[in-house]
DNA sequence: TATAGTGTGTATATACAGTATGAACACCAT
DNA sequence: ATGGTGTTCATACTGTATATACACACTATA
């Protein structure tokens, strides 16, 4: 037996390519549209526990918008755990619990479902008029 | 034949008592809040044309709000075909195409149901998951 | 083994847009 | 005149985005 000091030898990887898009125009801020995307990268399994994220400033200069806007992206990931930053050298993908990650997903599109649902009770559509339309929305893409 | 003139006779209606709720811990602008909801009174047939609405200070006293969040919120619903914003006299709901009524509804619903189902590509759902939520938060209420 | 250099993340001060406000104003009816 | 409407103006506050200067970590190399 020997002690296993916290030395994150194994966050020694190489920087991960990842696909962002972000919106000048859209309504969500540019912070959210970012972590909010990394989120899903990383539920979905395309980003795994120990990958280097593009540090801040590549990433603004790739996104052409400024050092604070993603450091806050990076932040707010941070703060829910699917990131760890370390000062000087990088950020990395934290772990994540896998038996979580779906539950994760599914509590994400169940929060903004639920609005739609409020709003449909409110306009007095039913469960079918909403239903045919998301079938739908989902077939047409 | 006589010529009838546009001096809105048929707007001398009794003020109508109207449900707005809104919550200041909501994200959502206030000005937003009311105007959404009164839309879906208009458009689930509980206000009707004519119907003279609270007036803005009326209005703002009941929600202990300013008058001029109340204002706005009624501006958006003039701009929008909703209502006939009268200097002096007070804020009457519009006339309003019935034929078009229907997919109005379905045209609030479907613009924020496309959001959800673009999230729920990101993560990698399908549509039978998301019916299945959509079918449970129906049945909830 | 120092240390300069280049990469990382961090903190401060600032600008701007959206939201909400009070108070003074203008219009309409009686 | 009076008391009800909606309207306008100047102001304050919050959230978003920014540039610039700072602090930390690695590493090449003298």
């Amino acid at each position: 037996m020997y002690i296993q000091y916290e030395h994150h030898e194994h966050y020694e990887h190489m920087e991960v390519s990842m696909k962002i898009i972000i919106s000048n125009s859209s309504n969500e801020p540019i912070y959210t549209q970012i972590s909010r995307q990394i989120k899903g990268h990383i539920l979905k399994g395309e980003l795994k526990e120990g990958d280097l994220l593009p540090s801040i400033r590549k990433l603004a200069k790739e996104l052409q918008i400024s050092v604070i806007t993603t450091k806050r992206a990076y932040d707010e990931l941070e703060k829910e755990g699917f990131l760890e930053v370390v000062q000087g050298k990088g950020s990395y993908v934290a772990g994540q619990n896998k038996e979580l990650m779906k539950e994760k997903k599914l509590k994400i599109i169940e929060d903004s479902l639920m609005k739609v649902v409020e709003e449909s009770r409110l306009l007095g559509l039913d469960y079918g008029e909403v239903n045919e339309m998301l079938k739908i929305l989902f077939e047409e893409g």
